[in-house]
RNA sequence: ACUACAAACCGGGUUAUCGCUAUGCCGCAAGGCAGAGAGGAAAGUCCGGACAGCACAGAGCAAUGCACCGGUUAAGCGCCGGGUCUGCAGUUAGCUGUACAUGCAGCUCCUGCGGAACAGACAGUGCCACAGAAAAUAACUGCCUUACACAGGUUUCCUGUGCAAGGUCAAGGUGAAAACGUGGGGUAAGAGCCCACGGCGUUGCAGGGUAACCUGCAGCGGGGGUAAACCUUGCAUGCUGAAAUGCCAUGUAUACCAAUCCAUGAAGUGGCUCGCUUCGUUCACGCAAGUGAAGAUUGGGUGGGUAGGCAGCUAGAGCUGGUCAGUAAUGAUCAGUCCAGAUAAAUGAUAACCAUGCGCUCCGCGCAUACAGGAUCCGGCUUACAGGUUUGUAGUUGAA
RNA sequence: CGGGUGGUGGCGCAGCCCGGUAGCGCACUUGUAUGGGGUGCAAGGGGUCGCUGGUUCGAAUCCAGUCCACCCGA
């Protein structure tokens, strides 16, 4: 795992409607303003990490707006996800993340970016601790 | 040239780096390359279809929707054209009233820009607050006639007052609305009671028009409004929607409960009724009635499982351009062309330059660039929209 | 994708079917009783009936369009 591509293809994103249920109903969250996360690791996903993306349609009631949000957050997260990736591999554990967007009003790239840079570093540290009990 | 209104159209571009989706090709694979990748409203889900499944001899009732005429279309409560009524504005012409310092008011005709859920109010029922005598087959004040009583006078008559019986709607005032308008005749007083002109409705004839309807002539009629009150008339309509539907995979308990299986029974005809149609199992014993066993069917509930994939899913009432027909909507024909198919749901981020608009401290800098994102697909309607282009109409200014 | 409900003073609701006066409770203001408050009594103010049109003499109510909020269905 070298390379320095910064790829978000399909099998990297949750798609599963199995696994998204399980992860509301069982994971961990924490609030980083404007974001809410929830966590959890399942065993039966594809890859070793897969993250989904979303906003609620009560503070934007037009489609475009919930778009513009989720591409933010996504294009963030593709750009910062390399070491978050790499402590998944090396633990060997799989990590399913969703980010929910719970701001009122239409956000920056740059405070998005910012607050994915402080979820992923939190999550880093989260899968570290968890990698010596597994192993 | 500018401003206002209306209609139609457009609604940012190029390059670089990183990235997303499906397709084709290459590759064992990781992946690489190629050319594609949201809209005029994709929206609201208000109409109409296509397509799919289920149902279907038929009749009546109910329910729902629609309502001037013709055309157009796959279809429509859409669109185009026309008719009628109506609102606003304009000016000229005519008539009437008033004024006569030639204007003002009303009506008719004409022109321009709009609007109309535009069948029926002599089929029936209801409603019309307040005010007013009265809100629907009207008599309060008034006017008039007759009879009676009383008073006065110029005494077999007239006048006045009161009361009773009738006639009447001219005048009064109320109201959104009061029983055709104006003028004349007529009468006890009055009234479309009669006449003239005008207006409305309706019938017949003639002419024009495919028709709605228009024009003319003749006859008849005059007790309102409301059907976006109930309703009546005419026409139309089976129901359900891609969570439709067909298939594969995974997985669970061919599970439990109920009903029916020879009759006055059940089911269907998707609201109801009539009517109609269909079904009403097999085996054993028994002459039969019946008994026993097996199984089947039905649909409802409880419980359990899966919520993954493929098809439907994009070549279509398609798009672009020309020609022809038609006032137009639209149609015919020829040529070219392939233009999103995602599914926790793809078109993004960053940088630079350009374009347009605005502002300023004007070789430049700053800010802004709308409304808004496919979810089976089309035709419309409605709503949102920075800015720009074109055309038409009206006004103002300038030039010739 | 499909279906449904609602919008009326500051708040919660009635009135709408069958058109003519917008009302109820709490809250608010003033007066009064009390040394003061609560409480009681009396009086009062406050509503473009979501918005835009239409029907009607007249619309919160009927009709059409539109905006917003909420709910339900795998």
């Amino acid at each position: 795992m070298k390379d320095q591509r910064n790829t978000l293809g399909k099998t990297e994103r949750l798609k599963r409607r199995k696994a998204i249920e399980q992860l509301f109903k069982k994971g961990k969250h924490f609030s980083v303003f404007p974001l809410r996360v929830s966590y959890a690791f399942i065993p039966y996903i594809e890859t070793s990490l897969q993250a989904g993306f979303t906003a609620s349609s009560r503070h934007f009631g037009k489609s475009t707006d919930r778009n513009r949000i989720k591409r933010l957050m996504r294009e963030a997260y593709r750009l910062q996800k390399q070491q978050l990736q790499d402590a998944t591999v090396q633990g060997n554990v799989k990590l399913a993340i969703f980010f929910i967007y719970v701001g009122k009003e239409l956000p920056d790239y740059n405070v998005v970016s910012e607050k994915i840079g402080v979820v992923l570093q939190r999550l880093s540290g989260i899968v570290n601790e968890a990698n010596p009990q597994n192993t």
